[in-house]
DNA sequence: CAGGTTATTGATACTCGTTATCAGCAACCC
DNA sequence: GGGTTGCTGATAACGAGTATCAATAACCTG
């Protein structure tokens, strides 16, 4: 059977590519909340961190046969709910799965390429408080998606011009 | 059967309540835009509109028994296609239906009694587009929703001491 | 380091929300 | 009123996710 070893190692000279750090602080954080560190757990973790944008669990279990479904489910969702990794919501209402690093923050996802990058420098929260308490209501949290075009996508046809499209 | 007009005038001695109005407004719309005015599409947007706040299909099926289940879930998603119902996120990550007039908004959703508002009056896009900017990202939409407590319900507990949960 | 506890796994069956299929029905247009 | 054709309802199917439960393997303890 194939180990997470195998993954990190996988087309690498060096022992420790910048994933297996990934992996191993998860698992430690992990391991901190009183949950073992198995290998399923480290398999599933390295192939989400090993996905270059926003996935799904069937990703997952497509890319680890070895792994039971419904364990890459439960890891899914161990790792949303010590909050080491987010959900993201696509445009067409469709939810996807992200690393993240922990705390606060929104995602900008190009609707081109599907990649995501997490957007932290942003003040809404305030501003959206304000608005609330004007028509009597206690914000307490909230939940943004930013959709457009990363910046290694070309822009968009005008859509002016027959036949460019 | 029970009609369109059954529900629009139950309980009530005048002919045409207000959400009659919004009803044959919606209908219209439809045939404005090539699809026929039938009975199930009156009811189950009869239906929607005396929701008191954001709900699923399931709930619709369960008041319009006489509707079959996939008409149901056919007219939704026509409303949400021709813009006249929209999506709301729960804090959660489930989804519910809500009519709502067209146009960009966003919703308040109050976590202690489930009901909903819109929030229009807010000027995040252009806060937003610059943020996304600059990191090279051009923003074209975004997804907002904002959970807290509406003014009919009481403040939550302070939580500091026991027995007051 | 063996040995026992107990969390975790994998296979499976199941739920839930939603969509595809398709024959019969009923809006709409003339 | 009658024909076209979009729409309906029943049903089967689907995809994402969860419950069940016996077998396994981490971890602790001695």
């Amino acid at each position: 059977m194939m180990t997470a070893d195998d993954i990190r190692h996988q087309g690498h000279d060096h022992p420790r590519p910048r994933s297996a750090a990934v992996v191993d602080d998860i698992v430690a954080e992990l391991a901190r909340q009183g949950y073992r560190a198995t290998e399923p757990r480290r398999l599933v973790i390295s192939a989400a961190a090993a996905q270059g944008r926003p996935f799904t669990a069937e990703d997952v279990c497509a890319t680890l046969p070895c792994v039971g479904r419904a364990t890459v489910f439960r890891v899914l969702r161990l790792l949303v709910d010590t909050n080491q990794m987010c959900r993201v919501l696509r445009e067409d209402g469709e939810m996807r799965y992200r690393l993240s690093s922990a705390g606060h923050h929104h995602h900008l996802l190009c609707v081109a390429c599907g990649a995501a990058a997490d957007l932290s420098g942003c003040d809404v929260e305030s501003r959206l408080r304000e608005a609330a308490s004007a028509v009597g209501f206690q914000m307490s949290g909230h939940w943004l998606e930013v959709y457009g075009r990363c910046g290694d996508c070309p822009p968009p046809p005008t859509g002016d011009h027959p036949g460019n499209q």
